[in-house]
DNA sequence: CGACTGACGCCGA
DNA sequence: CTCGGCGCCAGTC
């Protein structure tokens, strides 16, 4: 079976733990997976991740609250579509991250250290 | 081997 | 708020 690398596994873990109606940045789940300073491939987990996985990517976004694509792309819009059905408001492609930015409790932190 | 490219982030002008 | 520059790292050419 194939070898899937650890980083991934790791970042795919942190995804999922993300609740839905909150959000979380590259950086942010870069640093929860234990890769600080890789926030960049974290955006090239999500790409790779089988759609099997049902992965909450929607609620991953860029530091500044900014959808990491296009305005208009049928990326952003399904991201959007997704984002605002649960509760989460985005405006001109982006979201308040003062507002909906998610904050992981000791436990969440505890569960991904275990895995 | 070097140059370029991303679903990024931060700092300074 | 916008730009530019640099750091970051796995792939690709």
């Amino acid at each position: 079976m194939s070898t899937i690398a650890q980083p991934h596994r790791q970042i795919w873990h942190t995804v999922n733990l993300i609740p839905a109606g909150k959000v979380a940045s590259y950086g942010m789940v870069a640093d929860l997976a234990g890769l600080p300073g890789r926030a960049r491939l974290v955006g090239k987990s999500l790409s790779l991740a089988p759609t099997a996985l049902l992965l909450p990517w929607h609620r991953v976004l860029r530091a500044t609250g900014q959808l990491a694509f296009p305005p208009g792309s049928s990326n952003a819009l399904e991201q959007t579509g997704r984002l605002q059905q649960e509760g989460v408001v985005v405006v001109n492609n982006r979201v308040k991250m003062q507002q909906f930015r998610w904050q992981p409790t000791p436990a969440d932190i505890l569960f991904m250290l275990d895995y």
